[in-house]
Order: C-alpha cells, then sequence, then structure tokens
DNA sequence: TCTCTATTCAACCCTCTGGTTAATCAACCG
DNA sequence: CGGTTGATTAACCAGAGGGTTGAATAGAGA
C-alpha cells in the first residue's frame, strides 16, 4: 500500500485522531493514551500499531512502558496533497489570477 | 461514521484519489473516468458512490449520462484538521512564538 | 417499437478491519 | 525467586471494502 494511502487510512478513524489529539500535548504510555476509550486495551495497542504503521507516532522503550510519541511529517504530506485542491475551496486563492499576473506586459517584459 | 472519518477513508484509495486529481481537470462522466483504470466501470461506480457519500463529488443527469463534478468542501475540513499539527512540521510556524510576542513588555511593538 | 449506450443494482468472493478474550513477553519489586 | 504491572501476540468473530460477473434500468435514436 502506497504512503499517501496509509496515512489517510490511518488517520479514518475517530479513535485514531483522538490519540493523535491527545500525543499532541505530548508523549504518552499505552495505558495513559487508552484510559479515555471503552475499548481494550489490545484494541488500542491494535490502533498504535496501524498509526506506527503510517509513521505517525514512534515508540520508545522506557522500563516497561512504551511512550508513544507523536510524528507528524506524514501530515506534511496530506496537506501537501489537499492544496493542489486548495483553489476549488479557497477563495482568497485564484491561481489563474497569479499567472495572469505573470503575463503583464512591463518592464520585466524580456522574461519571453 | 462521522463527516471526518468519512472523507479521510474516501481518500485512502488511491484510485478515488486519481479519480478526483482527474475531476479537478473539470467534468466527467462515469466511462470517462473509468477508462485509465484496468477495472470494472460497476468498480468505479462503487468508487463514485463512496466519493459522493463523503460529499466529494456531485453528480448530476445528461440523457443517460451522469455527469460528475468535484466538490472540495470537504478538503478544506481535511486541511483545518491537519493545519492543527502544522507547529510540529512547519518549522516556519511556531505559535509559541507568537505567543510570547503578544506578551513582550514595552512600547516596542511597532519596531518589526 | 426495438436496439444500443450509459449506468446502476444484486449477488457473490476474498481480504482487511476493529473488536473481543486468553495467553505470553518484559521489566520492576517484594 | 514469585508476583504484579505494562504491553504485545494469538485466535477468533462479525462486518465492511474492493473486486468480479450478470441482470436491470434509463434514455437516445433508428
Amino acid at each position: 500500500m502506497d504512503r499517501l494511502s496509509l496515512v489517510f487510512a490511518a488517520l479514518a478513524d475517530p479513535t485514531r485522531r483522538a490519540i493523535l489529539t491527545r500525543l499532541a500535548d505530548g508523549d504518552a504510555t499505552v495505558n495513559q493514551l487508552a484510559e479515555p476509550f471503552p475499548i481494550s486495551l489490545q484494541a488500542v495497542s491494535k490502533h498504535l500499531k496501524v498509526l506506527e504503521q503510517a509513521g505517525l507516532i514512534t515508540r520508545g522503550r522506557d522500563a516497561q512502558w512504551r511512550p508513544c510519541r507523536l510524528e507528524a511529517a506524514p501530515l506534511r504530506d496530506i496537506s501537501a496533497w489537499t492544496d493542489q485542491y486548495r483553489r476549488f475551496w479557497d477563495e482568497r486563492y485564484d491561481r489563474l489570477d497569479d499567472y495572469l499576473r505573470t503575463l503583464q506586459p512591463g518592464p520585466t517584459a524580456e522574461e519571453k
């Protein structure tokens, strides 16, 4: 599976997004992350594996704890992909306008 | 399923992302959209249904054709969600720095 | 009308996914 | 050492997802 699909799929689950939100406040152990959810610890462990494979978290080792850390790099790819379509929803963004501006005749006309 | 999960899930498939990319160039019929892919027309039809339920496309009716149109509004939500984490991957973005600037004592604020 | 084209619906097949419980591994502590 | 805590692995289950083929629907056109 390609990287982008992996990241989008990882983000398609509300539990996993909540985990990332929690990790934005700082590293946490599996038990700490699982605490707010009405599901088993094992289920959370699976979610963490999905996030790890998507590159969205890394896990260290501190005695019997496995602290999780947010790794936001893949979100940059998501953002870049989404930005391709920004002109379709952001009225301030007008690629055509920018393009036409480069065609303006004037003192910089030698860049033909 | 919540809206955000629906959109992320729809984007987690490379075929569906390719369909959106194609639609960025303009509306297209199901046959036109299916042409580049080595899968059946019915499979593409299913993908379109997923995109439609996620709000990423709308479909009209022109005789026996069902032209598809890109609807980028849900991508704005994706972008907004991702932006929550921008400070973790964009070095130019430093929320703490901005915050501290507002706390600067003295009338030196106009110094830029 | 009958036919052709564009598209969807229905049924089916695997595989993947999100959850469970039970068992296991790893590390600290008495 | 044995026991407790933190976390993962294993086996299983129900449901969803992406694909197929075949039949059905909607409309254009002869």
